[in-house]
DNA sequence: AGCACGCCGACT
DNA sequence: GTCGGCGTGCTC
């Protein structure tokens, strides 16, 4: 007998071992089992399959040392949407397994999953009846503090409303007689050795248990009724139905309807959100709800807590509900009724790095397919792809335009930055306008959002007599300078320089920094209004696992006035008391050198916009761009994203691009960089033979050297009705006749289907 | 991708 | 003398 694994390897989708006699009978699909992999290494891997044909290979066919868990650790439709993922996203099944399972399960013998423990305290058997208890009272008589944690025990243990029968005493941890009566370890051990108490030690799970009521749904109004009712009515003919609501119109409210029908059916619900979105305000709301049936799971979610929530899944115990980041497609579900991919125009549902580099929402498609479930995206401004798919009928399309008590959407003033500062009108960073409103929100005891989206102090620094700009050793990248720790970056790898006081090049001791970024505001904010308290969100603050939350709850609370921010503050989050939104710089958002930069413009600067004004008072949104008079602004402006759709979608016909067309980048990388450039130019060639105009570049990307790897870049533009199996052998092809070329072997290659 | 093996430079 | 730098080869 042998068995097809799937090990944590980049090389093969399986590996081929032997099975033992004796271990015949306990391994099936999806077991785990620990192989000795090359000279003394040893991998837990997955069983794929078992079969009886003689592998004929040049490798040494080894046996299996031990199964590590003779019950599954996959069920067998995940084993399934694996292969899907691996075909469709060119990456080997290793790859998968690596990104899929927490590494407590991988890691060799499952050693690395620790069970948490908890120490408890109880009588020991001697004090079970009442008299024995007076006993033990009179034992403490003389000791006020031992006296005092005794009754504490008895108070939480609840020992004598449970009229001394044994089952009913509940257990009291250490931690928690300890905290509730004040008292210290010692006090206890005193206890103990007078043999009043033991103690045990108890695995504990570390997913917390919901300890309030569980609250009915709340009820609809009527437009989120209609869209309930369009929904459940759409899902008759399709399985995919694109919700496109406004922001703050209460989607997350149909949401909790449409997943307490999946419970009663007893299927289960995934609902998917971007990471930044999964903060403690909707995971509260949906406890509210779901309690213990509702599980998170999210990248702070610690690997033991991972193995936690897989296992509990696994086994059917609580969860029934998981709300997670896009890695939880992955979870070992039973029955999936309902997937909800909220937000689902945003960018970071794609996975970059490392392979597998799959879109979180158009996986949640096929694992919907799998399972028969039905599947509802959910956003204020749809990727031009889903609204697409919507208008032309495969996906079924509701829509929620009135916002939350009828709420208007907000007023969104243009500011011509460019003639202002033609005529000196502009204080740096802000127009006379953004600062007047600012002034009155704050006398107002308003709150207010300022969106720069960009990290840091000044973009760049520049010596402005030789031109001269700082960039990274490893990347090809300008470094960015932060003011904080006086010191360079580079937002690629890392790594950080210190400021140099004079150029290199021509010895000028004046290096000037260039552009903005969210330091550089919170410095002139706190200039201008000296009085107010204001905080910083980006990637820089939110480095450590509180800050985030911290700096949300701070300004929920009202303890902060003037909230700064990248992107971040555009997601998913709710403040009651923001009146006005300041974006800074719309010209920095329409300038990426990219075919969906437009679209990605109107998507952040609509849900930045739609932070201002909530319950009933229409917000207001000061718009700071060099070219008020742009299409894009003015759909902006306008609310407009039909029209900013009908312009996108005319570009990507003309121009091949999604949804037309299937995209698929090709990167090459290697140390050399003459040697890249001239296999990038023979691999596009080879691939023209086939595929023709389909192929385009080789092209230098716009960071070309990361980490001392240069980088080339290759283009397919696939018409959608091709077929991918031809299209993956063609492309299997070229790749091992490159690497065959013993010039090239040491060169990476990586596809990335779909890219965003 | 990892990891071991092997061949050269700067140190206790 | 040897510690450790990273180039090269191998993995069912």
């Amino acid at each position: 007998m042998f068995v097809e694994v799937i090990l944590p390897v980049p090389l093969a989708d399986t590996y081929t071992y032997s099975i033992p006699p004796e271990m015949e009978k306990q391994i099936v699909s999806g077991s785990m089992v620990l192989v000795e992999f090359g000279k003394n290494k040893h991998y837990s891997g997955i069983v794929a399959y078992i079969h009886q044909i003689e592998p004929e290979s040049r490798f040494e066919i080894k046996s299996i040392i031990a199964v590590e868990s003779n019950k599954p650790v996959l069920r067998r439709p995940q084993l399934r949407f694996w292969e899907w993922l691996s075909q469709y996203y060119l990456c080997k099944l290793g790859e998968v397994y690596k990104a899929v399972l927490p590494s407590g399960f991988r890691t060799e013998s499952s050693t690395n999953y620790k069970q948490k423990k908890e120490t408890f305290v109880c009588f020991t058997g001697k004090y079970n009846d009442n008299e024995q208890l007076h006993e033990a009272f009179d034992l403490v008589k003389r000791a006020v503090k031992q006296e005092q944690l005794l009754l504490t025990y008895i108070e939480c243990s609840q020992i004598l409303s449970s009229h001394g029968v044994e089952k009913n005493i509940k257990e009291v941890s250490k931690k928690e007689l300890l905290s509730k009566s004040g008292l210290n370890d010692a006090i206890l051990n005193s206890l103990i050795e007078k043999g009043i108490f033991e103690t045990y030690e108890k695995e504990i799970s570390r997913l917390g248990i919901y300890a309030h009521e569980i609250q009915p749904l709340n009820k609809l109004n009527p437009y989120q009724q209609e869209a309930y009712t369009g929904i459940v009515q759409s899902f008759r003919e399709k399985d995919v139905c694109l919700l496109h609501g406004v922001t703050s119109a209460g989607k997350t409210e149909i949401y909790t309807h449409l997943i307490a029908e999946t419970l009663k059916l007893n299927r289960q619900v995934l609902i998917l959100l971007p990471e930044i979105a999964l903060t403690a305000q909707i995971t509260g709301r949906l406890k509210r709800f779901f309690g213990d049936k509702l599980g998170v799971y999210h990248s702070k979610v610690s690997d033991n807590e991972r193995v936690e929530i897989w296992n509990n899944i696994l086994n059917d115990e609580s969860y029934q509900v998981i709300l997670g980041v896009r890695s939880s497609i992955f979870l070992p579900f039973r029955d999936l009724g309902l997937i909800i991919v909220d937000e689902e125009h945003e960018p970071s549902y794609k996975q970059q790095d490392p392979a597998p580099r799959y879109h979180a929402r158009n996986a949640a498609i096929v694992l919907a397919t799998m399972h028969s479930a039905k599947i509802v995206l959910g956003s204020a401004t749809p990727s031009i792809e889903s609204y697409f798919n919507a208008q032309t009928g495969k996906y079924g399309y509701v829509e929620l335009s009135k916002r939350f008590e009828d709420t208007e959407l907000p007023l969104i003033t243009p500011v011509n930055v460019k003639e202002l500062r033609r005529k000196k009108r502009m204080k740096s960073l802000f127009s006379p306008l953004l600062i007047e409103k600012m002034q009155q929100t704050l006398e107002k005891g308003e709150q207010i959002l300022l969106f720069q989206n960009r990290r840091g102090f000044a973009p760049m620094v520049t010596c402005n007599v030789c031109d001269w700009t700082p960039k990274c050793r490893f990347c090809d990248v300008s470094l960015t300078y932060h003011k904080r720790y006086n010191q360079l970056t580079c937002h690629y790898c890392g790594s950080t320089y210190p400021l140099p006081n004079q150029c290199p090049e021509c010895g000028n001791k004046d290096l000037k920094p260039q552009g903005f970024g969210t330091e550089k505001v919170e410095e002139e904010i706190l200039q201008l209004f000296p009085e107010t308290k204001i905080d910083r969100m980006d990637a820089d603050t939110t480095k450590n696992k509180k800050s985030f939350e911290e700096i949300i709850s701070r300004f929920e609370r009202g303890k902060t006035q003037i909230l700064i921010g990248t992107q971040m503050i555009s997601k998913g989050l709710d403040f009651e008391k923001v009146s006005l939104v300041g974006i800074l710089n719309a010209d920095s958002l329409m300038s990426f050198p990219d075919f969906r930069a437009y679209e990605r413009a109107y998507q952040l600067m609509s849900q930045v916009a739609g932070r201002a004004g909530r319950r009933k008072k229409q917000g207001e949104v000061v718009l700071q761009t060099s070219h008020p008079e742009h299409p894009l602004i003015q759909m902006v402006l306008d609310h407009n994203y039909a029209g900013m759709y009908q312009i996108q979608l005319e570009e990507r016909q003309l121009f091949r691009y999604p949804p037309f067309y299937r995209l698929i980048n090709i990167n090459l990388k290697h140390k050399d960089e003459n040697l890249l450039k001239n296999m990038a130019t023979e691999y596009a060639n080879l691939l023209r033979n086939t595929l023709g105009d389909r192929v385009m570049g080789p092209d230098k990307p716009p960071v070309s050297r990361i980490q001392s790897l240069h980088i080339q870049k290759i283009l397919l533009k696939i018409e959608i009705s091709a077929s991918l199996n031809t299209l993956h052998e063609i492309l299997e092809d070229t790749r091992s006749r490159m690497l065959s070329n013993a010039q090239y072997k040491y060169a990476i290659i990586q596809y990335d289907v779909d890219p965003v």
